[in-house]
DNA sequence: ATGTCCCAACTTTTGGGA
C-alpha cells in the first residue's frame, strides 16, 4: 500500500523522467467518433499536455472521467455540432480562458487555454475560411487578429504555446504541391503574414525550426486517397514565446493515427522541450 | 471524379461543413 501511494505521488509530481515537457496537439474530426483512439495515444505517446480541437460535443457529453482515470485534468469548451476545443494536463491546469471574451467568440468555441505548470498552453481552431475573398475568410483573418493580440499581451519572459489546428500552411514545403493550391486558402499570401506577425512578437514555429527541409504533413484529406498518394498539408502548429522557443528539443507528426480504422483525417503533432 | 467522413434532423435520406 505505502508502495503503491508512493509511486502515485512521484508520477504525479514529475511529468518525464529526463525533466522535458511533452506537448501535443490533435484536431480528432469528432471526439465522440475517436476517444478510444485518444486514450490509446495518451497511454502510448504520454503527453504532458494535450491540445484537441473539433471535438463536436457539448461540455456535458465530454468525457471528463475517462480523462481523469487516464491521469489527466481537464478542460472543454463546446457547442454541439460543430467546432469544440479541449485541454489535458497532467502538470497543472490552472486559470482557464475560454475564448477571447470578445465578438470573435461568435465564430464558434474555437479557443480554450491553462497554465500548465509554467506554460500557459493554448488549443485552437482557426476558422477554415473556405475560399479566399468569402465571408467566411474574412472571418477567419479577424480571428487571426485576436489570436495576435493575445499573443502580444505576455511580457517577453514568459511561456507561451498557441498549439492547434491553425488551417494554415507555413511554408511551400508545407504542402504535397504549392502548384496544385494556387488561389486557394491555407497557404495564401494574407494569412501566412498573419504568421509572420506572430513571428513579430517572437514566436516561433518550432515544427519548422526542427525540420528546415519540410515535407512533413498533418493533414490528408478523406477523399480519393490523399494519404496514400502523400498528398497532405502541414497545418497543425506549436507557435511558441521566444523564451519556450528556445527550449524546443524535438518535433514530430504521429502518422500512425492517420492509419487503421476510423482515423481523423488529421494526425497528432507531439512536441518535446527541455 | 466534388471521389470521404461526421453531424443533426421536419431522422432511415438529405444537406452542411471540412
Amino acid at each position: 500500500m505505502a508502495n503503491s501511494l508512493a509511486k502515485q505521488i512521484c508520477f504525479l509530481s514529475s511529468s518525464t523522467p529526463d525533466n522535458t515537457v511533452r506537448i501535443a496537439t490533435w484536431n480528432v474530426n469528432s471526439l465522440n467518433v475517436r476517444l478510444e483512439r485518444v486514450l490509446a495515444f495518451l497511454e502510448r505517446q504520454q503527453p504532458d499536455v494535450l491540445c484537441l480541437q473539433e471535438t463536436k460535443q457539448r461540455d456535458d457529453a465530454f468525457a471528463f472521467d475517462a480523462f481523469t482515470a487516464a491521469g489527466y485534468q481537464a478542460i472543454h469548451h463546446g457547442e454541439g455540432r460543430w467546432n469544440g476545443v479541449a485541454l489535458l494536463s497532467r502538470i497543472g491546469l490552472e486559470q482557464p480562458r475560454i475564448g477571447f471574451g470578445s465578438s470573435e467568440d461568435e465564430y464558434g468555441a474555437r479557443l480554450i487555454g491553462a497554465l500548465c505548470g509554467d506554460t500557459w498552453v493554448f488549443s485552437a481552431y482557426v476558422p477554415n475560411g473556405r475560399s479566399l475573398g468569402s465571408e467566411h475568410f474574412g472571418y477567419k483573418m479577424a480571428w487571426l487578429a485576436q489570436l495576435d493580440a493575445l499573443a502580444a499581451s505576455f511580457g517577453d519572459d514568459e511561456q507561451v504555446a498557441i498549439l492547434g489546428d491553425y488551417n494554415i500552411a507555413p511554408r511551400d514545403s508545407d504542402v504535397w504541391d504549392i502548384a496544385a493550391l494556387e488561389g486557394m486558402t491555407h497557404v495564401s499570401p494574407a494569412e501566412r503574414a498573419a504568421l509572420a506577425s506572430l513571428a513579430i512578437h517572437g514566436y516561433r514555429d518550432v515544427f519548422a525550426d526542427q525540420h528546415p527541409e519540410g515535407g512533413i504533413y498533418s493533414w490528408w484529406d478523406y477523399r480519393d486517397g490523399a494519404f496514400h498518394k502523400g498528398h497532405g498539408m502541414r497545418i497543425d502548429l506549436c507557435m511558441a514565446s521566444p523564451v519556450l522557443a528556445k527550449r524546443i528539443q524535438d518535433a514530430f507528426v504521429d502518422r500512425e493515427e492517420r492509419k487503421g480504422s476510423k482515423p481523423s483525417d488529421h494526425a497528432p503533432v507531439v512536441f518535446d522541450f527541455s
